[in-house]
DNA sequence: TAAATTAACGAACGGTCGTTCGGTTGACTA
DNA sequence: TAGTCAACCGAACGACCGTTCGTTAATTTA
């Protein structure tokens, strides 16, 4: 009867997409089919599309739901009075965290979203770009912080491509027994993006 | 007639997985069909099983073809007599440049092999593997360099895996109009992950 | 208690999937 | 000139796909 517990007790829409999204992380959107989801929800295959329209919609419903969260997170981030190099860790910390604790949606959402129509992939594309916009914005005011130059926007806009990059590689490799847990790996994300690799303890 | 050309004159085994990727990297491995792939390579769809036996066979010689040239350019760099900084510089030189020249094929090689069967994925894996201990020995080779400490593996592969995530999610934002050419994008991913952020130019 | 809503189901639809089969070219070889 | 073989094709196979339909319990609302 709680409503937040460890073990995921789920019920409905959410419990619906967190399996999907289990299942669809490991064999792909097109390789997942309405009778697999609905075998792993425990649901019959008409039974499903009482909660979405389409294949399709879920898949969206996926990606709005996680990319909404990642950046209330960043807002959050935003409104606080903190100096620029705690708010760029504080984006590496919340990022990984979120990354680690979902790794099934975060590797549905990196994977694009080609398989949407015009006007979904266009509200995802909306609530990436916002995210990407706090991202460099926090780059940017980091290096102007350490350095007193002003880089050009593309300059920035790469430097934060790579950072994204550190982190959201992480489902390729991370393995909490030999990598440590979240905070260990956010930061030695900051530590390699801020000073360089050689800067490990 | 010429043996190498701008423009892709092949034929073949060659050509069919170089138009084959390029869909697949579109549509995904399910989500491109054998009458998909019929159609922009010009033949029949029965013609295709002339060349593989099945789609899946297509997908494993995409992978092992790009592995194995990534690999080779590895081993070849390990031979030279250059220094560490200049060896790790050269690593991250070639893998750069052929992800950019290859965007296709490695967006489909970074999608993991969920979809193969053991023995072939297991090819695939030792591949993988034996590139990625060449990365690591490299990083590792250039960080006890610098600081004169011998990290434990665990840190090294950490260090490692960051590296390469600057490197494979270019398919992600890369655009040569905003972000300059390879050459530049691999200068400024060895300075970050040597030096940091803030060191730019 | 009656009505309405929610959550679930089995069965079936038309379509697409990967694959196979039997055959036909045309260039090279013995 | 007969034989071989790589290259290629149209047609069809059974299996599976996403989706829809009509229906039925259970729960909530009026």
């Amino acid at each position: 009867m709680s409503e937040l517990a460890l073990d995921k007790h789920l019920s409905g829409l959410d419990e619906i997409l967190d399996k999907s999204a289990r299942l669809m992380a490991q064999l792909g959107y097109h390789g997942t089919s309405m009778r697999d989801l609905a075998q792993v929800t425990g649901r019959s295959l008409s039974g499903l599309y009482h909660y979405f329209n389409s294949k399709e919609e879920l898949l969206f419903l996926i990606n709005q739901r996680g990319f909404t969260s990642l950046l209330e997170m960043s807002r959050h981030l935003m409104l606080q009075d903190i100096s620029p190099d705690r708010r760029l860790s504080g984006l590496i910390t919340n990022h990984v965290t979120y990354f680690i604790d979902h790794l099934n949606e975060m590797r549905i959402m990196t994977s694009g979203s080609q398989e949407m129509n015009d006007q979904r992939s266009q509200i995802l594309w909306q609530l990436k770009e916002e995210y990407a916009r706090l991202g460099q914005q926090i780059v940017g005011t980091y290096m102007r912080a350490e350095t007193g130059i002003d880089y050009p926007a593309n300059i920035i806009s790469r430097k934060s491509f790579l950072l994204y990059g550190m982190m959201n590689w992480i489902f390729g490799w991370y393995s909490p027994q030999s990598h440590g847990d979240a905070t260990e790996v956010a930061a030695d994300i900051f530590r390699t993006f801020t000073h360089g690799c050689t800067t490990v303890n």
